[in-house]
RNA sequence: GGUGGGGUACUCAAGUGGCCAACGAGAUCAGACUGUAAAUCUGACGGAGCAAUCCUUCGAAGGUUCGAAUCCUUCCCCCACCA
């Protein structure tokens, strides 16, 4: 098999491609090309919805093609109106800015700038930034009528509720951006979300009637999962790539977690584990699903690429040790200082002896409930336990003897929620 | 500018003088069952509180009333049609 037939096939086993230009296998087969994927820093971390165009441009690379990872600094200031409802607040300056300095972190992790197809970054800040109204209207604004522009589903779906001049020309900027990068570094392919086709198109449009030039885009589809919820999204909120926004922990649960009817699907989009792996993988899940074998290597294997070998090392040891079988009370007070870092922490002061400490407080401190009412409202439907024993409203109060190593005490909320607590001396 | 409709808790959405912290649904959280899965059933679900009870909320501000999400006044915002 040839190899650009190669890369469409495995980018399709892998359901990365959701639509693409015509004749984009042809264009694959004349040699490397470049191709680039944009992403605007509206929040100070990606999160792992953003990670499937990323997996594209590493496939894209290893197949022997050369990505651009974009951070949009400069489209950023103006806000994308693709798959949103409503118009959106602009973000002051400097968020802007140290968002993209911290997005652009991030994606460099996943690429390789070494080598006759390196990798490289590029921010569109700086072309746009100094690019005058004038100029733009007269140059890329030309090539595009407002028909042309309303008819695109990011403006339609907002003609009802409206949507401000400043988003209607966002997609201008996006096919600027193209047009730029295609004259610069002579980029042939965009990759990007679902929603992105509209812009992306609009990117092919400049480029034809401005370089007369052939090029191409390719959009992801956008994850979903078998319950119906929002990929991406836990109890806490989004998961993050970033470390202190999503703790490792955390991060690896959320993979974990994994519904057995997703797990195959996040392992090809998430992983570079190959066919016969995956597939190995999934006779696993069909014949000894309570092992989730395959959620334990997707969660591995995310892990290690985001946040490191030694990361994951610690993350798997402190799962093993909350939900394997041992006794909390034969934990070491080293493993316990370890686990502080990862799962809800908090120190308290409380005095030794048989009065002890309360378990509502334990709760309240590690943030595993809002209030005592609340936590007392947890308690009451059994849903907390402290250093392995349930906790009943009667009977909360942990003595000193039951305390673990080093004055701590393991709290437990509901099935997978843990809190870590180390009583200071009074 | 005119006319009509509307703004209720995380979301959708009832409620048109007291029985309203506000029906119902979803989301969320907990329990049972399980496999750190799903589905199902049960419970919780404005805030503070071991409870009694207190505090804050129905676009905003005033007012009427013993009593207002509900009535009146002004203002702000959204939608539809007309100009």
């Amino acid at each position: 098999m040839p190899q650009e037939t190669a890369l469409l096939d495995e980018l399709a086993w892998r359901d990365l491609v959701f639509q693409s230009t015509e004749g984009l296998a042809a264009h694959l087969a004349t040699g490397p090309i470049t191709a680039y994927c944009g992403f605007d820093p509206t929040a100070p971390s990606l999160h792992v919805g953003n990670l499937v165009p990323v997996m594209a441009l590493m496939h894209l690379q290893r197949a022997g093609h050369r990505p651009i990872a974009l951070v949009g600094g400069g489209t950023g200031m103006i806000g994308d109106p693709s798959g949103k409802k409503s118009e959106r607040s602009l973000q002051s300056l400097d968020v802007i800015e140290e968002n993209a300095r911290l997005i652009g972190a991030q994606l460099e992790r996943f690429l390789d700038f070494s080598g006759p197809h390196a990798a490289r970054m590029a921010n569109n800040a700086d072309w746009l930034g100094p690019l005058g109204l004038l100029d733009f209207l007269r140059t890329t604004g030309k090539h595009f009528t407002v028909n042309y522009m309303l008819a695109k589903d990011s403006v339609k779906s907002r003609l009802d509720d409206g949507i401000s001049y400043t988003e209607f020309t966002y997609m201008l900027l996006q096919a600027h951006d193209y047009a730029e990068l295609h004259g610069r570094l002579g980029v042939t392919l965009q990759i990007g979300g679902s929603d992105q086709w509209g812009n992306m198109t609009a990117g092919l449009e400049l480029i034809r009637r401005t370089a007369g030039a052939e090029a191409h885009v390719m959009t992801c589809p956008l994850v979903t999962t078998a319950s119906g919820q929002k990929f991406g999204k836990s109890e806490a909120g989004a998961v993050y790539l970033d470390a202190a926004r999503t703790t490792p922990y955390r991060f690896y649960q959320f993979w974990l977690g994994a519904d057995d009817r997703d797990v195959t699907r996040w392992l090809r989009y998430f992983t570079l584990l190959t066919r016969e792996e995956v597939t190995s993988l999934d006779d696993a899940t069909a014949a000894r699903p309570e092992q989730r074998e395959a959620q334990r290597t997707l969660a591995a294997d995310v892990t290690a690429r985001v946040h490191g070998a030694d990361v994951l090392r610690t993350v798997e040891d402190i799962s093993q040790v909350l939900f394997g079988k041992g006794d909390p009370r034969d934990l070491t007070a080293a493993t316990l200082r370890a686990m502080a870092g990862e799962v809800p922490f908090a120190e308290i002061d409380a005095p030794s002896g048989p009065e002890g400490v309360d378990a509502l407080d334990l709760v309240v401190h590690t943030g595993l409930a809002r209030s005592r009412g609340d936590a007392k409202r947890l308690v009451e439907q059994g849903g907390v336990s402290v250093n392995g024993q349930k906790i009943a409203m009667a009977d909360r109060m942990v003595a000193s003897e039951g305390w673990l190593a080093d004055r701590h005490l393991l709290v437990k909320k509901g099935s997978r929620d843990w809190g870590l607590v180390r009583v200071r001396s009074l």
